[in-house]
DNA sequence: CCTGATGATTACAT
DNA sequence: ATGTAATCATCAGG
């Protein structure tokens, strides 16, 4: 759908990369420190071929931010592909050109393609977020496409686990239900030492987290809210006289989930997380 | 503070 | 393998 004629392509290539080589907006200074400084953009020669590998990730990381896919693909297919001999750490090994040809080929619909690209380069951990999104997305839709209808909760979790995120792009810091274990580490160790922050700490903690001081608000809220339940069910079982030899503070009701332990395939180490934090009174 | 909505996860049945 | 019910946590608004 979002193909159009090879030779609009190309046209439009060769109208585009001058415009950015002019002026040099970016410097995407990572790691070309000995390229020549002159000869700034030879006008009219095949742009794949004097273009600078610091040049060429700075059209592509501008192109993927302002979200225009149609050039940047086009700007890719005009790149040298796969220039053998020692071409193998150049332009197209670049994790900006990587990036930019997975987000083509999610745009594109060319999931294989996108499952390829991820599974095989590594990327750093600023482009992690960005390409779990599209594998995840790109599954979603393949999933959705098989069945005819959309996918629920259910469905997306069992996509998920029958195509776990590959380590290219997964660093095995798993975020065990919303916010980053060690978001969460942080406020109940916040908690404990001060259930009702002032908004001074509050806002400390909100640039520690990286959450906004309303969500640090509504964590601490919900936190105490949550307490005080289960002590108030505590203190019901205990008028009832609970006749369960299980000593455990939290009863059926709220330690519901915890026997689950038929499941040891690899990513249960977090499931336990912060159920256990409902101390006993 | 309480409630509704949503997502994630598990367990059970088909 | 897929559908469904149940549970739990988080988020946001009244």
């Amino acid at each position: 759908m979002v193909f159009r004629s090879p030779l609009e392509l190309f046209s439009a290539s060769r109208l585009l990369l001058p415009h950015f080589t002019e002026g040099g907006p970016f410097q995407s200074g990572s790691c070309s420190p000995e390229e020549e400084p002159a000869s700034p953009f030879p006008p009219l020669a095949f742009p794949g071929l004097c273009f600078s590998a610091a040049q060429v990730a700075s059209v592509c990381e501008t192109l993927e931010e302002t979200g225009d896919v149609e050039r940047l693909a086009r700007f890719l297919w005009s790149l040298p592909v796969a220039t053998t001999g020692h071409a193998g750490d150049s332009i197209s090994e670049q994790e900006s050109v990587q990036r930019a040809r997975a987000v083509v080929a999610y745009h594109a619909g060319s999931f294989r393609e996108l499952y390829r690209i991820l599974e095989t380069r590594r990327f750093t951990r600023a482009s992690h977020g960005k390409l779990q999104a599209m594998w995840l997305e790109a599954h979603y839709r393949e999933a959705e496409k098989l069945r005819g209808r959309p996918l629920g909760p259910v469905d997306k979790y069992r996509v998920r686990k029958k195509f776990p995120l590959p380590r290219t792009i997964w660093d095995g810091e798993q975020k065990t239900h919303c916010f980053k274990e060690r978001t969460r580490g942080l406020l109940r160790e916040w908690y404990l030492q001060d259930p009702y922050p002032n908004p001074g700490k509050k806002r400390e903690l909100a640039h520690a987290t990286g959450l906004t001081p309303t969500q640090v608000g509504n964590w601490f809220k919900n936190r105490r809210q949550r307490d005080r339940a289960a002590a108030a069910k505590n203190r019901l079982q205990h008028h009832h006289g609970m006749g369960l030899p299980l000593g455990g503070a939290r009863s059926q009701q709220l330690g519901g989930l915890d026997g689950s332990p038929a499941s040891p395939d690899g990513d249960a180490l977090l499931s336990v997380t912060d159920s256990d934090s409902d101390f006993d009174v």
